[in-house]
DNA sequence: TCAGCAACAGCATACCTATGCAAAACCCAT
DNA sequence: ATGGGTTTTGCATAGGTATGCTGTTGCTGA
């Protein structure tokens, strides 16, 4: 049997097939110039020997690595992440990219993991809940390797961004507590240093604000536990909020375990609560939340095509997308009057 | 300033500072023979050009890429899985090993990932919640990859695995229904070509046949609404359960939706739910999970561990690691006289 | 039959770094 | 100053593949 425990090179299969180590290497190559007859050859030969093509090698001399980092924060703090890593793995997979994974944490520096990924001439990288230094992004620029943020943006820089539109949907939520006739409205922010809370909050309040009502507010860290004790303490203020929007599902979730398990109180009737992102236990029946649905097939989709796009083409243009959430009324949130659970509410794309 | 679009290489680094290229590859080597002097230099050049060592060509000629597969799958439906998957990024990041992700579905055969992973030539290969075929396992062997299996485990082979004590923790759980008076036990299995659920069940129903009782069983199919709808099927026989055993928690969370919301049952009161992994969210004050508590932390160092040790030294040994699991009790389940809510079990350590 | 052309094969080189070996530099003690 | 020993440096090559270019083959049509 072929026991050989060293790898097998083009050239053994070469030898082995009676042919020039070019012949393998366009065999394997495809689009390369080779006859059938010759193809079939080294095919055979490279069966028997178990050849398989060096992908080191082979990058190194087309400079193309055919990998892509991906850096992704929160997977085991909300359920969004996993399902959004779970959907580019696959669909750099199907694009024939390699993933290079690096897993972060919130106070970790991404200064520290792009000089890792640029090592290993990634070819494109893709950035989730996690955001770029101007310095690294100037870098990113200097050695042309093509960024995409997910959910974050950078201005002033060639990086793109894919990012749902925070702002409007803190505007949705809003305008429905005010709709449906609350009068206390308060915000569990997520991390004050995350621009998704940042801006969740501002559409929110601004909204309310304009109506002359002003939120209060807490913060529940993007967690649940988080969330929870938050919400003790807003249950446990003289003006007890009528209505709480979260910064996200997870939040909000742990919010309702505060106000039913915590305190005793029931959903809406007591209290309304909203989430976003629409992860799927959002839908659980014991939840049933009413919140924003992140459009994330499409901004996923638009993420990697622009990536790969810039891979293939250095020079294609980067791109800047806010993609507009829908609110998915559930159960969580008293109705306005004329509204009924099960709707999706779609927010007019304005002009671009 | 330093615009040039090309990567900078040793060579223009070398010739900057007027040394070797030898000089500047050493500079960058841990251990290699440099003065003080001559680092400087090099490093001094090494900035003005902005060069970064190309991990690529180095792993070319070093025969290591540095470079690890990671291989997983139910990362969406399973928070477990997330959690592996955080913790062993880390790990690996750690110890200075960059981690080349798959994420796999239940019908995708592992014969289409690992040959890609040979390409890049990983150091080695850890594989999550999906199985080897003997073939693949023999490919391994040939190509001197070392692949560790965390929870599955494989005969025959030279793969090292670590997997919790399943059989183990299925005996526990038939024990505390018992205990505790139950006469009508179910098992709620994930996947039936899963090893995982399969063990589980062995464990538990073996125990039980002991003392003359067949438990009930459906499929969930390790989700949540599968087992939402196994448990209503469940509850709705004429000789209704009076506990479940649930493979693995977010399918005894299910379980819980469909015995309260579904149903209108109670929880202890009229069925025991018991589930597998204590998942953060096992804990939360609405669910309450008496569950098996994988021992992952163990269970991943020792997977590190292995895979890291037979990467340096192809020769060292493999492992089988079966770690028990401990009994967590809290709340979804009747207790057997004398046992508290809180109290940690742990199965006594046979000699190996 | 032969010219002309297209298709294909092989040679040589490049990609970027690490490292064995020999030469050079340095250090210290005598 | 000299010699022996140690440290440091540079040269040259290897690692496995892709590819431009030249040479070869085979085929077509007149």
């Amino acid at each position: 049997m072929a026991e050989q425990h060293k790898k097998v090179t083009s050239t053994q299969v070469a030898r082995l097939a009676r042919v020039s180590q070019s012949a393998v290497s366009r065999t394997f190559t495809p689009g390369a110039s080779v006859s059938e007859k010759m193809r079939r050859r080294v095919l055979d030969a490279a069966r028997k020997l178990g050849y398989q093509p060096n992908a080191i090698a082979r990058s190194l001399i087309t400079r193309r690595s055919n990998m892509v980092g991906i850096v992704i924060a929160n997977v085991t703090t909300n359920p969004f992440y996993p399902d959004v890593l779970d959907a580019f793995s696959r669909r750099f997979q199907e694009r024939g990219q390699r993933v290079m994974l690096f897993i972060v944490t919130r106070d970790q520096s991404l200064d520290d993991i792009l000089p890792q990924l640029f090592e290993y001439q990634v070819d494109g990288i893709l950035i989730t809940a996690a955001t770029l230094s101007s310095e690294m992004a100037q870098e990113c620029e200097r050695l042309g390797t093509p960024v995409t943020l997910f959910n974050r943006y950078v201005l002033g820089t060639s990086a793109s961004w894919v990012c749902c539109d925070n702002v409007e949907g803190g505007r949705m939520v809003a305008r429905l507590f005010l709709d449906a006739g609350h009068e206390r409205p308060a915000f569990l922010a997520g991390s004050e240093d995350t621009s998704t809370s940042v801006d969740r909050e501002q559409g929110f309040a601004d909204f309310l604000k304009e109506q002359v009502v002003t939120p209060l507010r807490e913060v529940g860290h993007y967690t649940y536990r988080g969330a929870y004790e938050a919400t003790l303490r807003l249950l446990d203020r003289p003006e007890r909020p009528d209505a709480i929007f979260c910064a996200n599902d997870i939040m909000a979730i742990g919010a309702l375990e505060a106000i039913r398990s915590g305190r005793g109180l029931r959903v809406p009737e007591d209290i309304s609560v909203i989430g976003f992102d629409d992860i799927s236990m959002a839908a659980w029946p014991s939840y049933n939340l009413t919140t924003i649905r992140q459009p994330v097939t499409a901004m996923m989709d638009e993420s990697v095509e622009d990536l790969l796009r810039r891979v293939e083409n250095r020079d294609a243009p980067f791109v800047n997308r806010l993609i507009p959430g829908d609110l998915v009324v559930r159960g969580s949130a008293r109705l306005p009057k004329g509204m009924s659970s099960g709707w999706v509410i779609t927010k007019e794309r304005d002009a671009e």
